[in-house]
DNA sequence: CCATACTTGACTATTTTAGTCAGGTTTATA
DNA sequence: TATAAACCTGACTAAAATAGTCAAGTATGG
């Protein structure tokens, strides 16, 4: 049970990007070098997150990206899902009226990772970009 | 962010396992069947399970597994130790002294995975093997 | 003594991940 | 209005992990 880089990475990025929000778009190339993410990765990671609606972009010399919300508004889970790292704990579909694996009734432990996923994205659904930048501020080199 | 089939699978078939416990050693032949998993990885995956001590083995005809302790005694935790379904939310060593990456701080969302890691490690120590067991009962056929 | 059941370890196809690479397009500003 | 800085897009790929299979055993109860 691993997170992606991708997922990680979004995230990554996102707090350093909200770190300097308020004063002028932040480039990729920064967010490259300060996190160490290749910037062609970044770029189709944040191309995800632009047509999410988490950023907006701003072209030209001196652009970059800024948040599109307020980083209080800007919750883990829609970041994941942005970037479709998803948690997945059953393989059986989660809406299918039939039981799993084609079998007539759930599988011995469907309701337990039903469990688990919704104990994990309760996790995310709490935590703001905003808390994040309280509570990680990294002390500037 | 997924769970293996092996950390499903060694869950899925103990909660088979544990349904027929006090009665007689449950071969992993009858797990396959009922539990459409290959009998060869089952054959892998309680082989750890042994190891670990969750299960004895019996051997000889109408041989089988049982349980080694209590089902309230084994949690989840233990069943995923064992057959090696870990959790892991970062790339960083954990306990270097160093900061994440080679750089001399941590990385800015360091301590946000070391809490989603502890979330659901938590979820993990609570539930045991007789929670799903009663939480799960399957209609016989 | 042999069928049943467990044991072990090597092997492999498939899938996923984590990027790279190439070739764009857009726009601020000098 | 030229151009460099920045974003945008999609195809491609090496490496790792996963999810098993396969083969050849060993132990034991009846």
């Amino acid at each position: 049970m691993k997170l992606t880089s991708k997922g990680r990475y979004a995230v990554m990025a996102l707090v350093d990007l909200a770190r300097f929000n308020n004063i002028n778009p932040v480039s990729l190339r920064d967010i490259s070098l300060r996190q160490g993410i290749s910037l062609d990765y970044l770029e189709q990671i944040f191309s995800k997150l632009r047509k999410n609606e988490i950023v907006q972009s701003v072209r030209g010399i001196q652009g970059g990206y800024i948040l599109n919300k307020k980083a209080k508004e800007i919750k883990l889970t829609n970041i994941f899902d942005a970037v479709d790292e998803k948690v997945k704990t059953v393989q059986c579909k989660k809406d299918s009226k039939k039981g799993c694996n084609g079998k007539a009734t759930k599988c011995l432990t469907h309701n337990l990772w039903d469990e688990l996923e919704n104990h994990i994205n309760d996790f995310f659904k709490e935590k703001s970009l905003e808390d994040l930048v309280k509570d990680n501020a990294e002390r500037r080199v």
